[in-house]
DNA sequence: CTGAAAGCGCTTACAG
DNA sequence: CTGAAAGCGCTTACAG
C-alpha cells in the first residue's frame, strides 16, 4: 500500500499537489468547490500528512522537547519526584492542544541533549530544575526558544516561570510561628548560590526575623530532594535537635520526615508539626494530610507552554518571566502550639 | 549562521556528500585517512544529522511513541497513577539508550492517536491499559509495531507484556488468608471482561476456594482506580461490610482506603489489614507500609522496549509475549489474626 | 485561480 | 574507493 501523498489526493482529485498543499493549509482563495473535492479526495484515500517533510521545508517541527532532571545518571530514577509527572502531564496536554507534540528526555541538558534538539529540529524547549551553567551556554547558542521552569539562571535570553520561593519559605515558616512554634528546623535539599533552596531558606529567615525569633544554624539541615533524604532528615533532627518543628523544602522531603519520625514512634503533628512546598498528590495522600505551600502545577505547566508558544511564534520579542501565585494549603500536620510564656 | 549540513562538511573536507553520509553511517570500506579528514571536518563545524530529512529518506522515524490513558477526557489527570510516571521513565531511558526518542500521549488510542503516528511517521508503539476495541483495529491497521502493556486483547499481530494477573490476585489473597483473615473485601476498579481486574478477581476466587471459604458477593465493591475511588470504596466497606481485611487491585485504591479509614479512626493494620498490587512508590511512602504484590515497574519498562526494538527490526517475526515475575513485598499493613475456631 | 518546478537534507543504487 | 544524481513528501515564489 505504501503512504498516501499529497501526489496521490492531487491525482484523485485531479489537481496539481499544489493546489493540495493551498488547500491543506488553508493558504490563498480557493474557491469552495475546488476545495470540497481536494478535502473529499483527501478523506477518501486517508491521507496524514507528512511531518518530516513539513519540517525539511519549512524548518519547525512542531515539536517541544522537555528536559526532566535525572537524579541519578545513569539510573531510572527520572520521575523520583512526583512533581516531575505532574508537570510534564500538564505541559503535554496543553502542547498537543496547539498541535504540538512533546518529546520527553531524562537527559541532564549536556550535550547530548544539545544533540537531540538539533537532531529533531526542535521548535523549543522546556526545561523543569537547574542545571550545569554550562549546559545553558550550549543550549543558548542553539537559538532555540527556551523556557525554564523553577530556575534562577540570570539570562536574558531564557524565558522563566517560577514560584516566588522566598515567599514560599517565608509563609511556611510563618504559618509554623504562628501556631506557637518556635524552634523550627530548616530541612531541604542542596543550598547552592542560585537555586530555589537558597531562596526558600532566605524566606525561612525573614519570617524568623519578623517574629524576633533568633537564628540557629544547628536547625538547618540539608541533603538531597528526595523521600529517603528525608528520611534521613528526619533521624538527624530527632537524635540531635531540640524543635517542634520542621519546613521542609519540597513535598517529597517531608513525606520521608513523616515516615522516619513515625516510625520512631514520633507523632506528628503531636510531637512535631510539618510543613512543606508543592502540594504534589502525596500530600493529600499523605497521613496525616500535608500542610504545604501550594502552587497550581497544571497551571504552570499550562503557562510554561504558552510561554515557548509565543516565543516561537516572535522570537524577537523580549524576556517573558512570570511568577506563579502561592497559597498555604492547610491540612493536618500542623498543631498549635501554647506560646512559650 | 543557518543549519550545518552534511554538503558543509563535504565541501570542508574536500569529499562528496555521499562520501560524508557513508562515513556518518559507517557504511562501505572508507579508508581510515579519508574517514578522519570527514569526521575532522564535522568536529570543526558542529555538524549535527537532521532527523527529519533522515526519517524522510529510510521511512524511518527514530520516534516511539507512548500512550498513557487519560483517566478523564479534556483534563490533566494523565498521571494521576504513579504506575505510569514510574514506567514512562523507565521507557524512555531505555529508548534512549538505543538511540531513540519517545513522544509521549495521554490521549486515548483514538483516531487522534492514528494521525500522529502517521504524522511522525512513529517507529513503533508502546500501550499502555486497556481502551476500546475500535482503537486496536485502526492501529493494526497503519502496520506500525504496537506493544501493549497490561491489556488481554487478544490479537495476533500485538506484541503484549504483563503480569500473571489471576496469580497476583491469588498471591495477595492467600497472604491474607494465611494471616488467618476469612472475611476478605475485594475492592477494585470496573471488573470489565479481558481487563485486568477480572483475572485479580479470578485469582482472588481461586485462594478462596483453594481454602474453602465461601465467596460472599457483597465483598465485592468496585469503583475506578484512583484515590479518591479508594476512599469512596473504604467509606462503603466500613459501613456495610463486617470484614478484617481487603485485597485493593491496584495501589493507588489501596492508598485511597487506607486514607480514608485513617480519618475514620479505624486503624491499620489492627482493624483492617490491607493489601495491593504495583508496588508503588507511594506504597514504601504509606503509613503503615503498603503489603502489596509487586512487580519490577522498570524492568517491565525496559522489556517494553526490548521487545518494540524487536518488532522494528524484524516485522516479520511472530508475536512476542512476556509475563513479568511478580512477589509479594511485605511491608506493615497486615495483620496476623487468631483463626477462628 | 492554478500548476510546474525548485529545494529543504539526507541516503544509496549506479557508474566509473 | 568515490562521486553525480535521483528521490523521499512537502511548500512556495513565480509564471501564466
Amino acid at each position: 500500500m505504501g503512504r498516501i501523498t499529497i501526489k496521490d489526493v492531487a491525482k484523485e482529485a485531479g489537481v496539481s499537489t499544489a493546489t493540495v498543499s493551498y488547500v491543506m493549509n488553508e493558504k490563498k482563495n480557493i474557491p469552495e468547490s475546488t476545495r470540497e473535492q481536494v478535502l473529499a479526495a483527501a478523506e477518501k484515500l486517508g491521507y496524514v500528512s507528512n511531518y518530516s517533510a513539513r519540517s525539511m521545508r519549512l524548518n519547525r517541527s512542531n515539536l517541544i522537547g522537555v528536559i526532566i532532571p535525572q537524579t541519578e545518571p545513569g539510573s531510572q530514577m527520572v520521575f523520583e519526584n512526583p512533581f516531575y509527572s505532574e508537570i510534564l502531564s500538564s505541559i503535554e496536554y496543553c502542547a498537543r492542544q496547539n498541535g504540538y507534540h512533546v518529546i520527553v528526555s531524562g537527559t541532564n541538558a549536556d550535550e547530548n541533549y544539545l544533540k537531540l534538539a538539533q537532531q529533531r529540529n526542535l521548535d523549543g524547549i522546556i526545561i523543569i530544575g537547574m542545571y550545569k551553567e554550562q549546559s545553558y551556554t550550549d543550549l543558548r547558542n542553539t537559538r532555540i526558544p527556551i523556557v525554564l521552569v523553577d530556575s534562577y539562571m540570570d539570562d536574558h535570553y531564557f524565558h522563566a516561570i517560577r514560584i516566588n520561593d522566598r515567599h514560599a519559605g517565608y509563609i511556611a515558616t510563618r504559618h509554623l510561628i504562628e501556631n506557637g512554634h518556635r524552634k523550627i528546623a530548616f530541612l531541604s535539599g542542596a543550598i547552592k548560590d542560585g537555586g530555589v533552596m537558597k531562596l526558600r531558606y532566605a524566606g525561612y529567615c525573614d519570617a524568623l526575623d519578623e517574629f524576633g525569633i533568633p537564628r540557629n544554624a544547628d536547625y538547618v539541615l540539608t541533603e538531597s530532594v528526595g523521600f529517603d533524604s528525608g528520611r534521613r532528615l528526619a533521624r538527624k533532627m530527632a537524635d540531635e535537635l531540640d524543635v517542634t518543628a520542621a519546613f521542609c523544602t519540597a513535598d517529597i522531603i517531608a513525606i520521608g520526615v513523616i515516615k522516619e519520625l513515625n516510625e520512631q514512634e514520633r507523632l506528628i503533628p503531636a510531637n512535631y508539626s510539618i510543613v512543606g512546598v508543592d502540594n504534589l498528590s502525596i500530600a493529600r495522600y499523605s497521613i496525616p494530610g500535608l500542610t504545604t505551600v501550594g502552587q497550581n502545577i497544571y497551571h504552570k505547566g499550562e503557562k510554561a507552554v504558552e510561554m515557548i508558544l509565543n516565543a516561537i511564534a516572535d522570537p524577537a520579542a523580549g524576556k517573558q518571566e512570570f511568577i506563579l501565585p502561592i497559597t498555604l494549603v492547610e491540612r493536618e500536620s500542623v498543631r498549635k502550639i501554647d506560646l512559650p510564656a
